[in-house]
DNA sequence: GGCCGCCTACCCCGAAAGAGGTGTTAGCGC
DNA sequence: GCGCTAACACCTCTTTCGGGGTAGGCGGCC
């Protein structure tokens, strides 16, 4: 199906930052095995893009407007399981990297990493391997994700939180009652280690659990300046 | 490499992720006028690159490792007070960046903004205009900037409510009473438009008044566990 | 001298949060 | 089928938060 002209690397970039997509750009335009075929600024727009251009190789970024990342993975995967990911994220204990592993991505790397290993990464990734993870990163994870773990309904209570909601608001919000969402809250500072609710969302959000661009934060509704 | 002899702009650029950094350097060499002279990846090292390169405009991230890019700026005008900085940052409503203006930065940018608009304020600045920015961003600063400005006091109490400390407990780290923190408290959520302490955190968090790394997180003494 | 903002500190008090429990359901191992 | 665990749900209890005030000392600014 993909046969390729010469045996070059047909590869999407899923970014939302220009300069950073202008990088990739630039490292690909290095490699004469390597082509750019597309670029997408968000989750929708990369599920799109893949199934009309079929690139051997996607680099998706974790961040990402308007479909998160691990979601347009686990859609690209819908459509082609053979879909080859690697996903590059910011930070180093970043849980959502495991998601997108377990929701088919193939490799995981960090934007602050060396071109060289970007570029073996997709190589290594273009010819069938999976996760050659350079040490470091994968270590950082096992760290990382022993303990956490939080459930779907968890992270949602937490998200809640962040954006400075009561229990009682989050209830309602959630349809549960607010010792429901006590009893969650328990929970997850006892997964995090956290003394209380705004520890608890401080700690997900260094282990990037949560984003701050995914809380509904800013809500125009229940501005408090009044 | 720097084959433009004259009339030619020097840039220095500073950022941590090397992918950046190649997409501002693919975006320079496409401009016969510019030339990229050297990059940086810290503050402490973006010094020492502009006293030894001496250059005619500086791209600088404000989220930097070891030396922060506000910092770095203060330096870098104590050395030579004409010295043409501009400004990168992620986030629209980012105090530090009129911070970084103070400190005496030409201009402010997006990351996520167009290379042509990055390419003009370039020229812009090096033709010795100061803060061509963009409407939008002046904006969006405008709209953030005059009603935050939280004290010194007040960032560290929220500081300690974000690593999970009581008012009790930021009290006697402080050496103030409970009383007075909660004083604090309640002026910091008026200003913030804050809901709570955690709504607090967060959007100081968002608007890069606080950021995570500099929060007393991970204090051995008072670990729940883990 | 006034005015204002910062830092400090206190009062009251209702409404949350967080620390104890209990029960239900669903899934997994055996 | 029988334990086991984990997610989810609900109920008390005490502590803490956060809103409403008030107020003195201190510094800058008009």
């Amino acid at each position: 199906m993909t046969n390729a002209p010469h045996a070059s690397i047909a590869v999407l970039v899923v970014d939302d930052h220009p300069l950073l997509r202008d990088g990739l750009a630039a490292m690909l335009a290095s490699q004469p095995d390597m082509r750019l075929v597309g670029e997408a600024t968000d989750g929708e727009q990369a599920v799109k893009l893949f199934a009309s251009l079929r690139p051997d190789v996607v680099l998706m970024d974790l961040q990402l407007p308007r479909m998160d990342g691990v979601e347009a993975i686990t859609r690209i995967r819908a459509q082609d399981p053979r879909a080859r990911i690697i996903v590059l994220t910011t930070y180093t204990g970043d849980v959502r990297a495991v998601r997108a592993l377990h929701a088919g991505a193939a490799a995981y790397l960090l934007k602050d990493m060396l071109r060289r290993e970007l570029i073996d990464t997709i190589r290594a990734v273009y010819a069938g391997r999976r996760l050659p993870v350079p040490g470091v990163i994968a270590e950082s994870i096992a760290a990382h994700v022993v303990d956490d773990a939080l459930s779907p309904r968890e992270i949602d209570v937490l998200r809640h939180a962040g954006a400075g909601l009561s229990n009682k608001l989050i209830g309602g919000r959630m349809g549960i009652s607010e010792q429901t969402v006590k009893a969650h809250m328990k929970s997850i500072m006892a997964k995090l280690g956290a003394r209380d609710r705004t520890h608890a969302v401080t700690t997900a959000l260094s282990r990037g659990i949560l984003a701050l661009e995914t809380l509904p934060l800013a809500d125009p509704g229940t501005r408090a300046r009044d």
